[in-house]
DNA sequence: GTCAGTCTGTGACTACGGTTACACATACCC
DNA sequence: GGGTATGTGTAACCGTAGTCACAGACTGAC
């Protein structure tokens, strides 16, 4: 990509960079890196080093764990616009993380190099707060999701998948299974329910959300 | 408590502070605020505001959430040398949590401002990388409980608490089933069937492992 | 059209963990 | 001591969500 294309990519997406002069800016792109990777793609896996801190620019990427079983429970997504902050996480914590991430559509994220990160948090106080940012954010979403796998039946839990993600959705069952950590035939079986109900409608990977006032109800309980 | 103890025992649990000179040192102890609380007191609550970076000098905190049902889950424990991400991060990311902290103990911390704690992240590597280090093991350790919950079966992540805490309990079963998001009756089943086992020991508050080999066993499945 | 691969539907069975409703035991407080 | 609060034991019961074992249905390649 070309540097021009690269800056307005960027600010279009991280309006927070437009604090910054020119200059400097350019000198930030300089001194990170565009990577790119196609859907499926592992961004990153279990124990692994890491090299930067990752803006997303374009596309998103799902990070979950896998039990022994096979069964898979989604973490949380990245979207463009958004940073990574395990892989950015170790960075500074050094920590390792021990989950998965996969590219859910074909994906381009700019990585910032350690020195860059590092001065930019010094020096620019709206990273500052866009990285903290991001930093509550996940952990509040986990912990909500820690709340919703501890106490929620699976029913609540899909109905509240399905309103949010809404209201179309294009997904296997298996894959919906993945997000809540469950297998399919359950899935099947809830959104056969729902079905039933007038809730949904079911094809070959889509499931249209038709009644979703009902479903928030099911949520609640 | 006099500011030269109070100097001591920050240095003590916070050795990153002692790279610090001792001008700034005592600049950033009289921009913080010295807090106390006894055993059982609320720390924080859900959508509460937060006025600075709390850092545990003494004791002990309890984060977790809880259900309308009034079961509970542990997110995780705050003991001292450590600080407290929920109530500092909003701090910076003015997001605002959802969760509860109470004092396990009686509690002594120290509240950094948002003042200095600003400035210390921008003039001092090791506070920075002290409170990225703490938002990692954070993120980790509710990652870890998310795949927990999802995927252990009670008498695994009972088994791993004792281990854990182990040799000698001291909790109502009560206080065990909210560390794990479960009931009294279902723990004290369990507790039980251990005992059947010979691997622990059980009296009024108190568990203690017998042995724990067997219930690592049990742990992994 | 055939065939393989993927996705979905379904029924039978199981068991884990949650609920209810007690009895009893221990601690402590007047 | 008597009374109350707190902790524990335990039995019967039930529903959710997992497992297993299929059968169809749709898709795309050849």
């Amino acid at each position: 990509m070309e540097t021009e294309q690269l800056r307005r990519l960027l600010l279009e997406r991280f309006a927070l960079f437009s604090g910054l002069s020119d200059e400097r800016l350019a000198e930030v792109l300089r001194a990170s890196q565009l990577i790119r990777a196609h859907a499926h793609a592992v961004m990153f896996e279990t124990h692994q080093p890491c090299r930067g801190f990752p803006l997303l620019l374009e596309g998103a990427v799902r990070v979950f764990k896998t039990a022994p079983s096979g069964r898979e429970i989604q973490l949380y997504r990245v979207e463009a616009g958004e940073g990574c902050i395990l892989s950015g996480g170790c960075l500074l914590g050094n920590a390792d993380y021990s989950a998965t991430a996969l590219a859910e559509t074909d994906v381009a994220l700019l990585s910032l190099g350690p020195r860059v990160f590092n001065e930019l948090m010094i020096e620019y106080e709206p990273f500052r707060r866009f990285v903290f940012g991001m930093y509550n954010a996940r952990l509040e979403e986990i912990m909500e999701l820690v709340e919703e796998v501890a106490f929620h039946k699976l029913d609540q839990r899909l109905a509240q998948l399905l309103v949010h993600r809404g209201p179309v959705i294009h997904e296997t069952h298996q894959k919906l299974a993945d997000d809540l950590g469950s297998v399919r035939e359950i899935v099947s079986r809830l959104l056969r329910m729902f079905e039933n109900h007038g809730w949904v409608a079911l094809e070959r990977e889509r499931v249209t959300v038709v009644n979703p006032k009902a479903l928030a109800q099911v949520t609640r309980g």
